[in-house]
DNA sequence: CGAGATTCATGTGAAGTATACCTTTAGGCTTAA
DNA sequence: AAGCCTAAAGGTATACTTCACATGAATCTCGTA
């Protein structure tokens, strides 16, 4: 029961609440501070790279790979934004794209992907119904209507092609030869150390005329990292002996990853902050540890189709009964019956054979193909997150399907 | 006993379908001269 | 006659279905030692 009065209160008390932040935005995955460490070299080897746009002169294509928090993007984005300023005070006509390829519904076929650019253009295309190669005609107009440069950035470009090959990186290479004012040149990022392996050699030898490799970052640099960001981010002394050491070591072990090291701390933060404390504990970075990969996945989770959730209900269910890996065939039959309680017409078994092999590429669950000899050839499905957050997400599903 | 055939349950590729949306076009209606 | 609106026709991307064939090791079969 709350009244006018304890409300205004509570609004009066949060406002008198001594936060700890100061600017939380430093501990946030995009946030691009003024001075990057120990990827001196790397920036400057991608300034070197993209430099000649500055005058007019298309840059070699570049290609990145890096494992995740390596600080890929970071610097990209970082050599991006000079790139940019400076262009603009030299009155240079660049432009620069930055598109993640992960995103779902936003870049993640050839259309949508053409449509996006054609946006950041400031032209209208439809979600869907226009042929792809008018798709192509639109952008090619608004990109030659003058001489300009376009460097288009493809982050997570390895998901990109997973899903949908690589001919669109053909075509957005061999588009160069019909533009008469303009030229573009790409940048992929990817991490996936072997993903280029896999390309048409046509399409390999012309992304990657540069390379670029990010190696992981060691926990004592990601303590300096930490360190830094943290006195941006947090007022004066809130956080303890020890704090910033276990997030580098947590994070080192997993391969260097520095954001996730920050995701730490900001959320250990924001954990202090909600339960009014005043300092930030060794204790509170095991708890955003396990509150970060659960938020994770719940995000993943939420921005499914109704289909997919379905599908995982199913999994989750079932595998949280058995406690051991199942196979496709009984998954289906347990779906069907999900489908029936919720009225929705259930997908046939070919469809749900793709959602589960989308799922495992999300990192849900793992799937395998196994023959089981006589027994026929399936695939053995287990979940790829703790059982905890699998209970959890399992709870909210439920209540999502109204089940 | 062991090589080769058989078998099962489902993976997987190709082609077809439904849906939702797009542009073009042709016809009909209104309007102004 | 010109201008405008509307509805039909013809087209596309995407998510899904249908059909048909591929897979691969446990199990079976049968000739041989």
């Amino acid at each position: 029961m709350v009244d006018e009065k304890g409300l205004t209160d509570f609004f009066e008390g949060y406002l008198k609440k001594d936060f700890i932040f100061k600017n939380r935005k430093a501990l946030q995955s995009n946030y691009i501070p003024d001075n990057i460490h120990y990827r001196e070299n790397e920036i400057k080897q991608i300034a070197n790279i993209l430099a000649p746009s500055l005058r007019m002169e298309k840059p070699s294509n570049l290609f990145i790979y890096g494992r995740t928090g390596t600080g890929k993007t970071l610097c990209v984005k970082y050599v991006i934004k000079n790139l940019l300023d400076l262009s603009k005070k030299k009155n240079v006509n660049l432009r620069i794209f930055y598109l993640n390829c992960k995103l779902k519904r936003i870049a993640d076929t050839e259309y949508r992907l053409l449509a996006q650019l054609t946006r950041e253009f400031g032209g209208e295309v439809p979600a869907t119904g226009l042929p792809t190669d008018e798709v192509y005609r639109g952008f090619i107009k608004y990109l030659d209507e003058k001489k300009q440069l376009l460097i288009i950035v493809l982050d997570e470009i390895d998901q990109l092609v997973n899903k949908i090959g690589d001919e669109i990186l053909y075509n957005l290479t061999r588009l160069n030869s019909e533009l008469l004012n303009s030229e573009i040149s790409l940048v992929g990022i990817s991490n996936d150390m072997v993903f280029a392996d896999n390309l048409d050699s046509r399409v390999k030898s012309s992304l990657s005329e540069e390379e670029l490799v990010f190696s992981p970052y060691n926990a004592l640099q990601l303590q300096k990292i930490l360190k830094e960001r943290a006195e941006i981010a947090f007022k004066g002394e809130v956080i303890e002996e020890g704090v910033i050491e276990k997030c580098s070591a947590y994070a080192a072990k997993e391969h260097g990853d520095a954001r996730r090291a920050l995701e730490l701390l900001r959320v250990a933060g924001e954990l202090v902050e909600r339960g009014n404390k005043k300092t930030v504990t060794l204790e509170n970075i095991d708890a955003a540890e396990a509150k970060i990969e659960r938020d994770r996945i719940i995000d993943i989770v939420n921005s499914q189709p109704k289909q997919f959730k379905l599908t995982l209900y199913a999994i989750f269910e079932m595998f949280l009964k058995a406690n051991k890996c199942i196979f496709t065939g009984d998954i289906y039959e347990i779906y069907k019956n999900y489908c029936f309680r919720t009225g929705d017409r259930p997908l046939t078994q070919r469809r749900l054979s793709d959602i589960v092999a989308e799922l495992d590429l999300l990192g849900i669950i793992n799937a395998k193909v196994i023959s089981k000899g006589r027994y026929g050839r399936t695939r053995e499905i287990c979940l790829a997150i703790p059982n905890s957050t699998a209970i959890k997400i399992n709870n909210m599903l439920k209540e999502d399907l109204s089940l």
